[in-house]
DNA sequence: TGTAAACTGGACAATAAAATCGTCTTTAGA
DNA sequence: TCTAAAGACGATTTTATTGTCCAGTTTACA
């Protein structure tokens, strides 16, 4: 019942960028040194952000991540997902239908309202706002 | 960010039992077979809920299990953290003080936040309520 | 055009979690 | 007292997560 170190290191890759000038490239070696991630880790949880389309890459000298978008246009719950995947209390409660075991289980409806919340939850907070709170 | 298998499984033993008549015990294999849990597996969840005194196991011939108190007086919340231990969305909020990296990050709130809600909630589910709505 | 800085991608090791297996101990009842 | 049913406990296997390493590829700039 946690999210896994890597998606916590998106979300703190993610915040620098957007504390930074949005005109400036960080290298993935600066970001990982500030925020005290391994490099090589970090380098492969970029990479997966970049596809996803919140970051945009340049390689070469001078190379480096930027967001995609402004800070404010990206949610908590968008750089989650990208890394960990939809976020799923129990294995019951997703896509694929879910234990077709109990047709009327109980407990089903609990895990999903709790899902729901909590997505929502990541849902409405972007990093705009998570910008202004920690000046 | 899932309950791990074992709680899930925990919740669905502890909801068995809870159906069956309270003067009732159940095999372990039988609760097994019915939840469609591996039969081993089970034997170990279920040794931890009776160490965390939420059920009440007997052995030898005619041994079996059985809740130790009432359904209405087991929370949800109890059984998850018997077994997965306290829920903690992120690494850094938790009892150990978590991250002194980064003195005033903006995040850790958010996810205080989102997991107090999601405390709340299990808690106040028990499983009294669970077996009315699955009749 | 050469070179150093930077991302890319794959293979792999270490660790933790999930699941399984086998053996032991306890106990009700014939 | 003997036996079969049942839980207790420890060893092992499997799988996912986390982290490392290294050999490419791209590109700005001298």
């Amino acid at each position: 019942m946690q999210i896994t170190r890597q998606a916590d290191y998106a979300v703190r890759a993610v915040l620098h960028l957007a504390r930074m000038n949005s005109s400036e490239r960080a290298a993935t070696s600066t970001v990982a040194k500030e925020q005290n991630i391994p490099p090589s880790f970090l380098a492969k949880i970029i990479s997966q952000l970049s596809i996803a389309g919140l970051l945009h890459t340049s390689r070469g000298a001078r190379g480096g991540v930027t967001l995609a978008r402004n800070p404010g246009e990206i949610t908590l719950l968008e750089v989650v997902e990208a890394i960990d995947g939809p976020i799923q209390l129990n294995e019951c409660v997703g896509s694929d239908g879910g234990c077709t075991f109990d047709e009327n289980c109980p407990i089903k409806p609990v895990w999903c309202d709790a899902q729901e919340e909590l997505v929502a939850r990541l849902k409405r907070t972007n990093f705009g706002d998570l910008l202004v709170k920690s000046r």
